[in-house]
DNA sequence: GTCTATATGCGGATAGAC
DNA sequence: GTCTATCCGCATATAGAC
């Protein structure tokens, strides 16, 4: 029972911190909760975080650690389009299942984020499955498109914005858009001859 | 100065709470702050709310009839994919030039919000302008692949996930996306045979 | 290294005087 | 109809004892 001196460190603090945000109160992490759950008070944590905005930052890269995990998983397929559905599925299912980790990163994304670390490893992930599909190395536009529609979608159902009668297929509708446009080539700057079906 | 007796209207304390959400701290409007800049203490405020929600609702009700002013002024615009596309320059343009109001809204999303009032009226515009390119009646699914694109750009571009690199024409390249693939029915279902331009 | 105690600030909401 | 006074809760953060 000797439990007054109780070592803490940095990594069992953002651990018990991520597991917070995930199933405690919805907004805001608090000091108090994670100290709590970890059986000490508030004012010890401040020994391994100078204060709540860096251990957030570590919060927020370690739920992206977590979705870099479930992306990986998409490199099995090999096939572009079939990856890039895959990857979609992943980031739904991420979004959905465990929301409250996912609007955490969207809510403490900093311009840096996605430079370095984990932030960079999963949009260069995004970047590649993208690319992958329209035949353009680096497709940032492509990328970015695809994530604008996946967040977008994501945070308005999770919302109830489409109401008891759901999407309506909205997402299929996007995906098939997205698709048929990545895979013909850019059409914004000069429609292609060859724009003839490309059913798979 | 005889100020004692002020009397407030439910109209005067939401246009005043509207202006805070977009003035004053970003997050969580306060009945604190309303009653002070009505210069009025907050407890006089519960003869016209009984409680924070219902001024809550109210001022969402309220910044949807801002949205709904601009979306309307698109009516001019008589060829289908041309409103579109300014259906898209309003939605972005208000989501970046007020953004706390837009911002507002969204994280008030109850699932009746668009089923009745400003909210409705919001959605049956968007439908209508998504309807027009696709050419089919009521296509709600092309109308939540807009929104939720939009939705997505938008506020990925507020929290500066673009980075300082930006977006790089992942707006349109989203877009041509979307106005390909509706002006040229649905690809999932049964390639239309008149598949041909349909340039203004 | 963790503790207690405390400073300071925010917020919503109610009771009862005027 | 608005007020004062107050209760209650939440939070970050610090000083100094142990």
């Amino acid at each position: 029972m000797m439990a007054y001196p109780k070592f803490l460190s940095p990594e069992e603090i953002v651990k018990t911190a991520v597991h917070l945000v995930e199933h405690g109160d919805v907004d805001g992490l608090s000091l108090r909760a994670v100290a709590a759950k970890l059986g000490v008070k508030a004012p010890s944590l401040y020994r391994y975080f100078s204060d709540k905005e860096v251990l957030e930052n570590a919060v927020a890269e370690a739920i992206l650690g977590l979705m870099l995990i479930e992306f990986r998983k998409i490199s099995a397929f090999k096939n572009p389009e079939t990856r890039f559905r895959k990857m979609v599925e992943v980031y739904l299912r991420f979004a959905r299942e465990r929301f409250p980790l996912y609007t955490f990163v969207v809510q403490h994304n900093h311009p840096e984020r996605y430079a370095s670390g984990m932030g960079k490893a999963v949009w260069d992930l995004i970047v590649g499955t993208a690319s992958a599909v329209s035949g353009r190395p680096d497709d940032t536009a492509a990328a970015v498109a695809t994530w604008a529609f996946l967040h977008g979608y994501a945070t308005l159902e999770h919302s109830g914005a489409f109401g008891p009668s759901g999407p309506k297929g909205g997402l299929e509708r996007g995906l098939e858009a997205f698709l048929s446009s990545f895979r013909s080539g850019v059409p914004s700057a000069r429609q292609r001859n060859a724009v003839s079906e490309h059913q798979e």
